[in-house]
DNA sequence: ATTTTATGTCAGTCTTGTTGACTTTCCAAG
DNA sequence: CTTGGAAAGTCAACAAGACTGACATAAAAT
């Protein structure tokens, strides 16, 4: 942090886009003002730092990015899986995650299977090595998201999961039911 | 999406770490089963996109990107705020805050005033084009979450901000905290 | 007068996204 | 059977935006 430790951003001057902050009828949509939603929106953001710091420094120390911790997530989440099915999930052009690719495998922490129907296709699985940079990883992200499911409780936890499905793209939320289904 | 519009990571072959899924008695704790964090943590991934996904259009056109949108949306929120707190916030280099901070004020969406008091400051402004521009990004940005926290319902909404606010950093939280008791 | 602080700049690197061009493989229509 | 297109993957080059390090300037603090 800085020196002083503290943030303070300029003079607590709040903007007041009230333009539909109408409280519409008399009743408990107050949620749904644009200060809530800005609130919501900052905190998204910050949450989100957090959320990737613990792993960043990790692999930092490998000398990889959030885009390696990406794919091996979901190779960890579902062996076999194609190349192809990983673009469509991680929503980058496969040219992107080749190039992430081709680094973990020459690591030795994927192995790439050539399709055994299909010779097109590369069946992505993780090496024991693989399997145990993973660990390290969500280990570490999971940790901070433990504490925080702890601290706030169930119920706040079921309405953050709620809330996040609607947040993604349709598609996304399909595809997590989709495994919550299986799994 | 793809040809087939559905995504299917290979054979639903879930990996069952366990070994903190124990649940250390019959109680409700299954909210911290790893395989919940999993799932927040993919819901997390995936909302963060989406997120993101509608400013970054508007962004696209102008050839600016989420950079400019941090720096336009906290120089909105407070105002005559200095370079300094705005790089305690972003969280980045003044190398990489300047840089975009050059284009903003080049482009006269952002004024850039010595400081009354401390003449080494430059305290932020942002222009009338540059409240256009802000308001239209947060506006799109606005529109999902509305949406979303909308049907979500407004418990779900104040579990999401309990848990986000968990975990992001404590600094961050503090910051949030301060701008919200003076709002 | 010296040091510290706030800001800005130049140069260079790294990650990770992009597009374009290419090979290999598969499949289906002629 | 062949041929042409579609699909999967790879290589090369480029851009945005983060980073570090070195340095400059001005003003405040000591």
């Amino acid at each position: 942090m800085g020196p002083s430790d503290e943030i303070v951003i300029g003079p607590n001057i709040m903007q007041e886009h009230r333009h539909s902050d109408l409280p519409i009828s008399g009743e408990g949509l107050l949620f749904l003002t644009d200060d809530q939603l800005r609130k919501g929106i900052e905190a998204m953001f910050f949450a989100y730092r957090g959320f990737t710091a613990d792993p960043d420094l990790i692999l930092e120390t490998l000398s990889y990015g959030r885009a390696h911790h990406r794919a091996v997530h979901f190779i960890c989440r579902s062996p076999g899986t194609t190349v192809n099915n990983l673009l469509d999930i991680l929503g980058v052009t496969k040219q992107s995650l080749n190039r992430v690719l081709r680094t973990l495998v020459n690591d030795g922490l994927v192995e790439s299977r050539i399709g055994p129907q299909d010779k097109r296709e590369r069946h992505l699985y993780l090496t024991e090595r693989g399997r145990q940079l993973e660990q390290e990883l969500s280990e570490a992200q999971r940790t901070r998201m433990r504490a925080a499911y702890r601290a706030a409780g169930p119920e706040a936890v079921q309405g953050f999961r709620r809330v996040l499905e609607h947040i993604m793209d349709p598609q996304m939320r399909k595809f997590l039911k989709h495994m919550r289904d299986g799994g």
